[in-house]
DNA sequence: TTTTATATGTAGCTTTGGCAACAAATCGGA
DNA sequence: TCCGATTTGTTGCCAAAGCTACATATAAAA
């Protein structure tokens, strides 16, 4: 079971600079840490409640959502091999900020909380790697926050769309590019109603900025669109 | 010039864990850290420039802007013997990701990034700890970026506003208050237009919601904003 | 294939909030 | 004390975007 995941485990962050056989044996002997499935639908983590692991999405698709009562919510797709919940954690907080929700089915390696702050006599050596990689994995976490931040402060529609296709372009290398999310979801991504963003979308195709069909986008004018957002293209990461 | 600020420089969350001697030594010795001194209107460190150092607020009102060409801005302001800089440097994008801009005379505590990294041989004992102590910074500082975030993913102005009097509510334990922040500031904050706040404000006024004189709220009906907002008062932090 | 569900595009109407312009008030020197 | 500068409150107008409702299209299921 855990075989097979090892190639996407051995890729991620919090693991780098330590070797594929301590790896195995660190997991195994160690953490305890175990491989879990989920079906499309399920719940993983609820906002609120206790952060016992972190969730290592190794495979499928993961939302990260803040949902209100009132209906409205924002979300976010996790990233494979990148693990969620050292935040709520180590602030302090110790509890889930967000409700972590499947959206196709998928796997994830849930690593008991406890692998850093409480070392058992075997890792200790890794300690010291561990802690450092788990700085590094935090401080991506919070330029993706601070990037989405930087995105919903644009106030019109258009900005918010070209500086979420523009960093899509620069993540992928080219003008064109498939986009990730469904149009409910990109326009919960950017917090702006679905017609509205539709309504946009098809304004700036007959304007002659970009072109698509379903979810394939093609940057027409990247300078032009380069130009409203005022600033930041972005560099991707990690 | 440093003898004056030891106070608040112990309390930092940075050197939590390490004694007051063990810390003088650290920063004479080791860290080669400066403290300096910024006028009204300075600029501590410019977006997009290299992270040479962390920023530790010890006095004054240092503003966090993130600034577009078209004008609009957003903007936090720092919070004493916070360290600001880490979640650049270590995110590995190792620039600024915005400026900060001193609001009123400060002074600051400037340390040489390398201070983990590359720890010299006499701190290196407190390696571990700082390292430690880092993550729990960069931790709290993404939170600090969520709950921003939750704050601008409301789409109505009035929203806004309660949850930010209610998280300000929540960090004085009181239902009066002093606002940190003047309109202009406030608006920022909120990232919405002065005017339009400031009709808000006075509607809420008048529905008998909350009072305010100058900076100073009082909220009258908690349990009607809390149901506004759908959810989230905060818990204070830190 | 037909049927049902889900995703997407479109349109009209209404509300919200941005903007500009101005008035009132507060503050800090000279 | 008075004067200029900054801060705050207020108003009206207009554009932007939300919402409902429906049409179309694509995909999945029967």
């Amino acid at each position: 079971m855990l075989k097979a995941h090892m190639s996407v485990i051995c890729r991620s962050p919090l693991f780098s600079g330590i070797k594929t056989e301590e790896l195995e044996q660190l997991l195994n002997k160690c953490f305890h840490a175990k491989i879990q499935t989920y079906a499309r639908g399920e719940v993983i983590a609820h906002r609120e409640a206790p952060v016992e692991f972190f969730v290592l999405p190794l495979k499928g698709r993961i939302a990260i959502v803040s949902e209100r009562s009132s209906g409205e919510r924002i979300i976010d797709i996790m990233r494979e091999g990148v693990p969620y919940g050292p935040i709520s954690y180590y602030s302090g907080a110790k509890r889930w900020i967000v409700t972590l929700e499947v959206l196709a089915d998928s796997v994830a390696l849930l690593i008991p909380h406890d692998i850093i702050t409480n070392p058992c006599s075997k890792s200790c050596g890794m300690h010291v790697k561990l802690t450092e990689n788990m700085l590094g994995i935090v401080s991506c976490s919070a330029m993706q926050l601070d990037l989405r931040l930087n995105l919903l402060s644009y106030k019109g529609i258009r900005e918010r769309i070209v500086y979420y296709l523009l960093t899509q372009s620069s993540l992928n290398g080219s003008l064109r590019f498939c986009l990730p999310l469904n149009r409910n979801e990109m326009a919960d991504y950017l917090n702006v109603s679905r017609p509205s963003m539709s309504r946009e979308l098809s304004e700036m195709k007959s304007e002659g900025l970009i072109d698509y069909h379903k979810n394939n986008i093609t940057i027409i004018k990247p300078d032009l669109l380069a130009k409203m957002t005022g600033e930041y293209p972005l560099k991707p990461r990690e």
